[in-house]
DNA sequence: GAACTATGGTTCACACAATGAACTTTAATC
DNA sequence: GATTAAAGTTCATTGTGTGAACCATAGTTC
């Protein structure tokens, strides 16, 4: 039996600290924000929006996807996706090919200059999280993976409870 | 000499493993979609948009507000603090109230009504965090804060890479 | 094979987040 | 008293996203 969240009764007062409780909010709170400014500055210097910036680094990995495809892997409803498309095939970066097996479905592959812009792109965040690593003591990194897949696995647990 | 973030050039390789690199863009992408899915959840959940969210629970801590205040906290410009107000102000979260020293400034503050609905969203953010602490393990919840705490400044000495 | 149904996409109207320029009112300064 | 500065508001614009209505085309059923 699933129960939804239900924040407002008191009851569940286990042995957590509220200090620790605090502390997580914050640090949560600050690091959400770090990656926020870093995805603004990613889209100013790269000059094209996030939405769009995430669309096209789709097609790093996969030669053809169809609108269909692309709003599934982007979270997104398709209607959006049409806007985005539209806007990448304006900038010349993604181009259309009919399917030949069925005329309803849209094929989209990238351009000569939107695989360059792919390359762009991937440089900029590996170079990013290069210098991110470089912070951190050699000895240190695989802690704070390990310990950052914790918090991720803890809170994507509680996704089931977001009903 | 502060320089801006150079990633068309490679150098700076240094001893970074490319799979802890690819690991570690994958594992903030993923909990920044944690987030992203928590604070839409929210919204939903306590009937009202992020921003007036966020701006209603400064006033958790402080008594009196002005927008120009508000703007700074909420690292917005002064025009949308006055979007985020006028729907506060209906909605009777939040009061105006003539400053008698200086009659340019608006000072705001919660109303009854306000108060009650800031301790509804304190309850829920205190849920919420209190359960991702519940899934992880009492011993090890400090390493997993201190290796947070790792990331966050890490990722903040970025800021200054960031122009 | 005509009629119905399902699927893939697009269009349109809407809500929310955020910026920047122009403007009004009031305070401070010279 | 005239100029400058500060606090807010208004307006136009960009970007992110949803949902309903709609248009094709492909399958299915009688």
């Amino acid at each position: 039996m699933v129960h939804t969240m239900n924040f407002n009764s008191a009851e569940n007062k286990t042995e957590v600290s509220n200090y620790q409780m605090q502390q997580l909010e914050e640090l949560v709170a600050e690091l959400f924000q770090c990656c926020q400014e870093y995805l603004q500055y990613q889209s100013e210097r790269l000059g094209l929006p996030g939405s769009e910036l995430r669309c096209l680094m789709l097609f790093e990995r996969e030669h053809y996807l169809t609108p269909k495809n692309i709003a599934q892997k982007l979270n997104v409803v398709k209607s959006r996706v049409t806007i985005i498309v539209n806007k990448l095939l304006v900038k010349k970066y993604l181009q259309k090919v009919q399917d030949p097996e069925d005329s309803r479905v849209v094929l989209l592959s990238a351009t000569a200059e939107g695989n360059r812009k792919i390359g762009e792109i991937r440089r900029f965040q590996s170079y990013f999280y290069h210098q991110v690593l470089c912070q951190v003591a050699p000895e240190q990194r695989n802690a704070m993976m390990t310990n950052l897949n914790l918090l991720k696995a803890s809170m994507e647990s509680l996704k089931e409870l977001m009903v």
